[in-house]
Order: C-alpha cells, then structure tokens, then sequence
DNA sequence: AGCACGCCGACT
DNA sequence: GTCGGCGTGCTC
C-alpha cells in the first residue's frame, strides 16, 4: 500500500503529495486525514495522508517508508482535507498551510535538534562536558559559544556525539488524580488495624466511611476532609482505596455576565425568519441567509432557535463571532441555553485549552461550537447550520497565509453539508447586501428592536463651530452637559475614541517636526505609561524626546487625542466621575477584557472609555449615553471602505445606549457632520447609507462591482522593490484579459515598514477565469528567481482594506 | 524550508 | 596544505 503523504514543509516545490510506503502493521488502520511521520531528505517530519492507492510511478529504490501513525483516528475529515485543498488554491497558499490552520495550534508540530553522547569517554573538552553538565541528551540550541558548536561538529563527524531532530508536540492531556473509596466493610477493618498513633490516619478512614464507594477528586478530598496528602497515602497503601488519574479538561473559568434575558416569544419578523431558516435546514440543500435586524432586533434568539431545529434532528451547529473574548455575554447565552453541548473557541484560551475544546468537538462531546474565526473548521461530520454574527465585521479574514476569509469557507462547507448558513449584522458589508438584493443569498430583514424600544435620538455634532465658539477641548459643550446629566441621574456613559490614525504624536511646534519610526515610514505613538514612543508596526521603542531631534527646540510636546489624555480630561471636567478605560494598554493581560466589563456592568464606573473593542457586544441596561469624540478618524483612511467602515461602527456604537427601559442618547463629534457616512448613522438607515456608497463604489469600480487583488512587494532596496514591482505588474498585465484594470505599480500607503520599502498594484476584475493561473504563474517567478534577490511578495484576494 | 554537496579564498 | 564561505540542488 503506497500513502500520498503532504509534508510539514511550507516551501515552493514542497506543496506536492509525496510517496510513501506503508508498512503491513499499519495498512488496516491508516487513512486519510491520518498523521503520520516520515523520513524526509536527511530529516524526520510530519505529514499528512491525502490519499491511498496500491502503485506508485516512483521507483521503488527511491520510495521510502512511514516511520509512524501519530494519530489512531484521522485528525482532518475528507471533507476538511478537500477544504484544505480548495482553499489553497483559492488563496495562493501552500497546501500545508491550509491544512495546519484546521487544527489548533498545540497539534503543530515543533521540531528541535538534540546532542545525544554517544561515545562519553572520547569527549575530551572541558567546555564541552560543562554544557552537557552530566546530561547525554541536550537541545542543540543551548550551545551558543562557536568554538563549543564546532567541537560538537568534530566530534558528530567522528561518531563521538550525534545530532537529531525530536519532533515535539504541546498537545498534552491533562490528566487529574481521583480517589476510589473502599467500600464499609474494608475500611471499618483497616480502622480496627491501624497503629494507635496514626490519629490523622485513623481521622481520614472515619471520614471515608460516611463516602464509602464514591470516586473523588483526590483535591477535593483533601480538602473536604483537611487531611494532608501523605497521610492519604498512606491510606491508599493500605488498601482503604485506590488511586487512578483520568484524563480530563481544562475548564476555562467561563466569564459570567448576567444574561438579559429576550422574551422567548419571537416578534413576528423574528418567526418569519426562523421558519424560513428552518425549511432550509429540512430541505437538504444549502443556501445562505443574511439576516439584516437593527442593534437590539434579538438576531441571537433567531440564532439559538435555528441551532435548537438542527440539533433536535441530530446534526451540529457552527457559531462565529468576532473576537469571542470581548462578548462574554454572547457565549453565557449559548451555554446556557445548551448547557454542555457547547465548546467555545476563541484567543484568550490557552493553547492547551484551544486543544482540549478541539477534542470534545472532534469526540463528538458537543454539538455546537461557538468561537472565533478558526472555528470555522471544527471537526463536526453532520454540520446542520453555520452561523457569522456581525459577518461584515473584517476579523473574518485573516490576515496571513492562507488568507481566507470565514464567510468563504462557511458557504463551502455548508455546500457539503447541503445546509444552511446565516450571515447577520446590522450592518451588512456591501458585499452580502448586494448579493442578498441580487437573490444569490435570501435577505431576512428584521426592522424592529425586539422589545420595541425606540432607537436612540442621535445628535451630530459640528467640532469647527465648537472651534469658533473657542472651545479647545475634546468634548462639544453639548456632550459635556450630556455627561454631568447622567452623572447626576447614576447612569452610565460609554465614550469611543476611535484611535486608528489618529494616535497621539509628538510634534515640534518651532519646525513641526513629527517623530518618526527610524524604521518605518510612520510618526511613533505616545505612550504616557512609560513615557516612551512606539512604532505600532515593528515595535520599535525610544524614551520621548527632551529637545527636537531636528532643530533643538525645547517646545516639543505630544499632540493628538489618545484615550490616555482623553481620560486626562475626564477627570479634569468631572472630577468626581469614575473612569474605566478599556485599550490594548489596559487590557494586555488575560481576563482583563472581562474584568473590565464585569467592573462596568456591576455599576463600578460611570463612563466607560475606549477604542474600538467597546463597539460591539455591550448590552447593559443602565448605558443612557454614548459620545464617539472623533467620528472622522475613520473617514479619511486611503481606503475604499472608508465611509463603510465609518458607517458600522457608528451605528454599533449608537447601538450601545439605550438598549433595555432607559431610553438612550448619542453624541457624534466630528468635523464633517455633511459626509453621509455620519449623516445617515443618525438615522441608522442602511438601506440608504447602501446605495449612496454603492454609487460611489460603482464610480470608482470597487466591491462589489469589482473584485479586487492586491499584490504586494517589499524590498530593503528602494530602487529594487520599484523595479520588481513594475516586472510583476508588467507581466500582469500581459497575461490577463484587456477588461481587467491594473492599478500601479504604486508605492503603498505606508511606504516603509521594518526597513523595508513597499510597493503594491491592485488588480480589478469582473471575471477573470485566468486569475488564479497567472498568479500563480507570478508566485512561480517570484519564488524561484527573485525571492533570493531579497524580495518578499505576497498576493492577497479580496483583501479587506488596500492600504 | 532545511540540509548536503561542492567548488574557490585566507589561515595554521 | 586545510577550514569554511555560501551557491546549487534535492527531498517520495
């Protein structure tokens, strides 16, 4: 039997099926989806099985043989192996990349080179003895010294020591000591026999009689009955139970935040579209839904009614959310409502606990999986629906190789399961909506909020009149008093910086010069914590300048309004206020999100502060005010989903107030009140918001009446990166249709990241059935003459901003 | 990607 | 004379 094994090997001419035999032992139990390791070259590495046959057209001398099966049960599905590669080729990524990201990260294979002695007494160098220090097996990384590295070498040479590479897994099972307890009549001897002075002992059996026969955590145990491990120990030596370690969880200590609870009983809009959902899900064939309800339309009951169908009739269910770990609230619904069929997902589990969900799933322990982007590949054979809450929201894509985008892969898999996929948000991307409106997904409106509460009244507020009036602060007059109010009233307000592009710099106010990255072609960010400047693209640090690093002046301060001096100011106008503020400075640490949250909802604070992170997922019943101090920041991004992405986050925020029986206000400063990104966030009107920037995307050919394609290039060398970037596109536009528009090549928005310089070209397209073949032609260019020249480029399919 | 093989310059 | 630089080529 010969096995078509993909080795863990991302490299050009690597991304192919190599040829294995399988030795007879392993025949009945091999398949495909199977991990297996193999010899490779000089090396040992793993790989994955994608397929059996009985002949190979390698010659047989060459054909070499499975080492070991890693797993007795297939890891991969053949449907997810299929995925695997499809999706590889949708992306331009390796195959091994596309089947490595299916599996969480501690199944990854880590591969380290180890010293073993094999000849101690020949070994005749006191450095080298010191560092095996007694030891005939150490990692070669722990050899810095370069005499001592060349030592090992000589001796490896002559057969003195070896090198090998340990292939190394982090997917430890946890395992917990349990007690059995004898039964009466056994512990009542032993109490009769033990030594009169083993009172602890004699204490320990006395207790086990009132659990005689139970099984019990042996932690439990000892402190339930404050005995001491030795003395159990002892106990169990004496045969008054017995001891075994069962493998078992981590139980990531699930955030709980009060659920709210939605009237069970569904509006009407919200039944109309649960049954349709439903005839979907019995008729077998899939199709793809988006659900488009307003903040506050009760999306999630539809959500958790369509999961109860599916899984009555015996079949799985896949929930994506957006970055989990920020909507505790979501995942308590889910487990409440399904209790322990539910595996969660998301990034602030560690990896042994990412592991240890990925096996209850692949078990078949639950039945649902709520979780992040990656959760789209659980290993469920009998998906019944999938399910992307806030599906327009860009976390969906992921930003490396491979580059797939969430929605993509749950309209494949649903394809296979021939089930239906539901795509909500209150605010569409442009994408879905035009599909929806061209009948290619069936739209499901839910225009009412649920327990029929007004939206709330939203104000716009023009900052360049607040300039004129001489008011200088971050905060409008008109939001200002809105705060005192609520100050006053004991109800909270939840403030949004949008910090994105507007971070605080430190400016020169003799020459205006801004601090820049040395490495970077981008100003460093003020960070008032350890008072330092840092580059958010490579990580660069340095203290704040006393002095201008150009002129020598001494006026040089830091200007721009980060959440840090927002909150500065807060305390300045309220003294009295209590601040929370949430940003990746405060909310670094694990559990932080959730400590913060839990901080607001007891009522803890009454102004929550923040970026991005506090858009989404806040429900709590005393929020009455939100005031987003800067609504432009977003608006004048280089991007094409510019006004969208302003328009979303408007409207999420706006989302946050009122939501329960207070009813809710909103406060939008900005300084372009007329862009109907902001103009129609007051009235939350998607459907006209929709075609205004449908116009626009049309005009300058955009999504979705384009698709789009970015290649990039990067290059330490200025001129070179202008050079290769103009062959690429060159070729590009050589070999694709006269239809397609080729944009560049240009240099990219930021033009110098790490030291190196970017260029990038932009492809846009209304069908190109060529596409796919010709970059993959370019990467075959790329990857076999000019990536040793030092270029790096990669190419992106619908990528979500083109900066 | 690794790793080995192989062919030319600067040292004991 | 040897050690070691990294160019080239291969991995079932």
């Amino acid at each position: 039997m010969i096995a078509e094994v993909i080795v863990d090997v991302s490299a050009y001419p690597i991304d192919r099926p190599f040829d294995y035999a399988v030795p007879a032992h392993l025949e009945t139990v091999i398949e495909r989806g199977s991990r297996v390791k193999v010899p490779f070259g000089p090396r040992k590495v793993i790989g994955y099985v994608t397929g059996l046959k009985s002949e190979s057209e390698i010659e047989e001398h060459k054909l070499k043989k499975i080492d070991e099966l890693i797993d007795l049960d297939p890891v991969l599905s053949p449907e997810l192996m299929d995925l695997a590669k499809k999706m590889a080729r949708e992306t331009l990524s390796y195959e091994i990349d596309a089947l490595q990201v299916m599996l969480p990260a501690a199944m990854r294979a880590k591969y380290e080179k180890f010293i073993s002695v094999e000849k101690l007494e020949e070994i005749d160098d006191a450095r080298v003895l010191a560092a095996l220090n007694g030891r005939t097996r150490i990692p070669l990384k722990q050899i810095t010294d370069p005499d001592v590295l060349k030592l090992i070498k000589d001796y490896s040479e002559r057969g003195i020591v070896s090198v090998d590479t340990a292939i190394s897994q982090q997917t430890k099972v946890k395992k917990v000591r349990t007690v059995h307890i004898g039964n009466s009549d056994t512990l009542a001897e032993l109490l009769l026999t033990v030594h009169p002075n083993a009172k602890k002992q004699a204490e320990l059996i006395r207790w086990m009689l009132d659990h005689a026969g139970e099984t019990i955590e042996a932690a439990k145990l000892l402190n339930e009955s404050g005995i001491q491990n030795p003395v159990l120990k002892a106990v169990i030596e004496k045969g008054g139970a017995t001891e075994a370690y069962v493998e078992t969880y981590r139980e990531p200590d699930a955030p709980k935040l009060l659920d709210t609870p939605i009237p069970i009983r569904l509006t009407e809009e919200q039944q109309t579209a649960l049954d349709k959902v439903k005839v979907a899900a019995d008729s077998g064939k899939a199709e793809t839904f988006l659900l488009h309800g307003i903040t506050g339309s009760g999306k999630t009951e539809v959500y958790l009614q369509a999961i109860k169908h599916v899984l009555d009739k015996g079949k799985e269910a896949i929930v994506l959310v957006p970055e989990i770990s920020l909507t505790p609230q979501m995942t308590a619904r889910f487990q409440e409502r399904f209790g322990g069929l539910v595996a969660v997902m998301h990034s602030g589990l560690s990896a042994g606990e990412k592991y240890d969900e990925w096996r209850k799933i692949h078990r078949r322990e639950v039945r649902v999986v709520v979780g992040a982007r990656s959760a789209i590949f659980a290993p469920f054979e009998n998906v019944g629906i999938i399910i992307l809450d806030e599906e327009h929201e860009s976390t969906y894509k992921q930003e490396d190789t491979p580059r797939y985008h969430a929605r993509d892969v749950a309209i494949w898999r649903s394809e296979h399961y021939g089930c239906p996929v539901i795509l909500g948000s209150a605010t569409p991307s442009l994408e879905s909506y035009a599909r929806a409106s061209k009948g290619v997904y069936t739209l499901l409106e839910l225009s009412k909020r649920a327990k029929n509460q007004p939206l709330p009244s939203v104000t716009v507020v023009d900052m360049r009149d607040e300039l004129k009036e001489g008011n200088r602060s971050m905060f409008s007059v008109q939001l200002a008093e809105a705060i005192r109010l609520r100050l006053e009233k004991k109800e909270q307000t939840v403030l949004f910086l949008n910090k994105r592009g507007f971070s605080s710099f430190v400016l020169c106010r003799d020459c205006g010069t801004v601090v820049q990255c040395p490495n970077c072609d981008i100003s460093l960010t003020y960070h008032r914590s350890n008072e330092s400047l840092k580059c958010h693209y490579c990580g660069h640090e340095e203290p704040v300048p006393l002095v201008c690093p150009e002129c020598e002046s001494e006026h040089i301060r830091f200007f721009g309004t980060g959440t840090q001096k927002a909150e500065e100011e807060i305390s300045k106008l309220f003294p009295e206020a209590r601040v929370l503020r949430m940003d990746v400075d405060t909310t670094r640490q694990k559990g932080a999100h959730e400590r913060i949250l839990r901080q607001f909802s007891e009522g803890k604070a009454d102004i929550l502060l923040g970026t991005q992170m506090i858009a989404k997922g806040l429900d709590f019943p005393n929020i009455t005010l939100v005031g987003v101090l800067a609504a432009d920041t977003t608006l004048h991004l280089a991007d094409f989903r510019a006004a969208e992405k302003t328009f979303q986050l408007m409207t999420q925020v706006s989302g946050r107030a009122g939501r329960h029986d207070l009813a809710g206000e909103v406060f939008i400063q900005t300084y372009s009140p007329e862009h109907y990104a902001i103009e129609l966030a007051k009235t939350q009107h998607y459907q006209t918001f929709y075609n205004l920037e449908m116009a626009a995307r049309k005009q300058y050919g955009y999504p979705p009446f384009y698709f789009i394609t970015l290649v990039q290039f990067s290059h330490e060398d200025l001129l070179k990166v202008a050079d290769f970037a103009e062959k690429g596109t060159r070729y590009l536009k050589n070999s694709l249709s006269p239809e397609t528009v080729i944009i560049g090549p240009a240099a990219a928005a930021i033009s110098r990241v790490n030291n190196r310089y970017r260029y990038q070209c932009l492809i846009k397209y209304k069908k190109e059935p060529k596409l796919i073949e010709t970059l993959q032609q370019l990467i075959r260019m790329y990857r076999t003459n000019w990536m040793k020249d030092g270029l790096l480029m990669a190419v992106d399919m619908d990528p979500t901003s083109i900066f």
